[in-house]
DNA sequence: AATGAATGAGCCTTCATTCAT
DNA sequence: TATGAATGAAGGCTCATTCAT
């Protein structure tokens, strides 16, 4: 079982989730954060000495787990429709409810930090390898169109971030949302006559 | 010929234009603008209040260029596919050297200012309707293929911004920066035979 | 004739008036001069220096003229009581307008500016004694009770400097302001049987 | 005990009374206060966040001072007179060592202050009726004349202020200060015989 | 572990004042 | 004389961070 500073660190990390995602990285006090946990300095100081280490904190637990879901997926032989079908809809539905916020967190935290740039190569390295491997999955099953897979797969994510990023700050109608995420699914798909 | 006055406007506009894609927005102090701009604190004073001042008069003078400019090749007949190219171009030199942009700032500007937020809206609206009226242009011309105009646009907008501001944190290889924004191109290109 | 630069002096002091009787003295700044007067700082500081120069000069235009006022009427024979009258009306009327305001504004000035105390303690020996002169004045003429003159003297002096100071603040009715004035009358007449 | 936060608050408090009284109100900074007091700028405003709310703190705590005294005093039947010379004496006390009072300070406070111009009436006619219940418990005692309670008391309160407010700038002697607070004692009390 | 008082650095903002034009 | 751009000092305010309790 955690012991009690794991847990307050849990609670600390999920309340300055919200406050990143509401307000960007910099934006975001430390004051804010004792505020938001109901901590005193002294008390949120012993867990996360900066803004910093907890956004840190935060992004490692953050670590999206597609990767075995995903594999799990093709393994029980899932069609790649039904597949990119739902990534999708799981970000529609996290545009829709504003959560798509931490990216631009991210940015604003990575920016000036050189130094960790490597953290967000392997966030975006992963995410593009996923999104080859369900592209490869689908042209294997006759799902999908062939295509320059690397470049496909660079493509949507690029996209897929940018709309991401800019939902948190333009209020895109569901309308426009749908309608560009159904166009990713289409531009991929085979062809029916 | 325009006043002294005005002339150091636009100088400090021009140098807080590179501070701003090098730094994002909250980074930029005023502090950081004098000795960018080599004036003193009550110079700088004297020709905006704030850095909000100054990336408002910012966006607007960096909005006013592009649509002359495109007017002016229209009306002259330059064909749409180097249109594009030269927008692409000078997106992939502006990545390539680092100024990723000013996305970022601009996204990390409007979030907590919700009043402004029209603003944004309008500068979004702005690209898409540039971009919609390209490929018009394009399409009319017989060069680029016919497609969803407004679909198309967004997306290309899209896409582009998120390249844009992706770039300014990860340090995307020339190669696939050009490979992208070739394949903008590629895509709406009228198919050769 | 006076000169330009003499009258746009006489101009600025009568408007730099207003706003010392408005704000105070340290409230007031070269810049607020230079809006209500509508002159550039440059045009300002070619006549002053500073709020310094400009309210001294000010204090200096602004000399009462009641002593001879006061000798013409006392050769006149215009009874006392009159006289004391007339001075208390003035200064009712110049409360009732807010004009009473300066006072406040000498005192911001001259307390943390030693120097020139002298100045001031001339101002108060000067209203003791055309009090003492007129209170001497009012005896003789059997209108005034005895009295030790020089406290007397003081004592009014004092006191309608206090009201006058309080009124540019709280906001006394007139019906309190004229029940303390008459009072004064009351208290050094010679009582009536 | 009180805690440490309210100690240090006293504290200030009672260093900025000093300060205020020597030199005004708008004369006094932040900085002031941080000098006068030892604390470091994060310090002093951990508890005070502008010379204002300072202001008003003192001004709260120096008005129960005075109530609670009073009441205690008339409790024990302590006479009249010597109450009234009580006050009078400390009031010359203040004067003589330099301490013109508050009442300065206290007018540069709410002039450009309409918002709280209340509190100054309150605080006037606090003192008035403070004045207008003495007289009356001398009067009862025997020990005053009797008179027009209200214009007595504004008479008072208003000839005091003065006194201590023209104390701040014009340097009176010790002989013209002792006289015209004796005059205030020998006008209320009843004539011996 | 937790509290909250205190520190000090850094940025923001306003002015009096100077100076080229 | 007048203009308004520019300077630099002074003061205001906020925060990350430390420390005694």
């Amino acid at each position: 079982m955690p012991k009690k500073g794991e847990r307050t660190k849990s609670e600390i990390i999920g309340i300055a989730k919200k406050e990143f995602c509401k307000k960007g990285f910099s934006a975001v006090t430390m004051s804010d954060l004792c505020e938001a946990t109901g901590l005193s300095r002294g008390g949120l100081y012993r867990h996360f000495s900066s803004t910093d280490e907890v956004f840190i904190a935060l992004l490692e637990a953050d670590k999206d787990d597609w990767q075995a879901e995903m594999d799990k997926a093709m393994e029980k032989g899932v069609p790649a429709i039904q597949m990119m079908g739902y990534y999708l809809e799981q970000m529609r539905t996290g545009i829709a409810e504003g959560a798509g916020g931490l990216s631009l967190a991210i940015y604003e935290f990575m920016r000036n930090k050189q130094v960790e740039s490597v953290f967000l190569d392997a966030r975006y390295d992963f995410a593009v390898n996923m999104m080859k491997s369900l592209l490869q999955y689908g042209q294997q099953r006759g799902e999908f169109k062939p295509c320059n897979l690397q470049m496909e797969a660079e493509h949507i994510v690029i996209f897929l971030d940018g709309l991401q990023t800019a939902s948190a700050v333009i209020p895109f109608s569901d309308e426009v949302i749908s309608r560009q995420l159904n166009n990713i699914l289409e531009t991929i798909k085979m062809e029916e006559r």
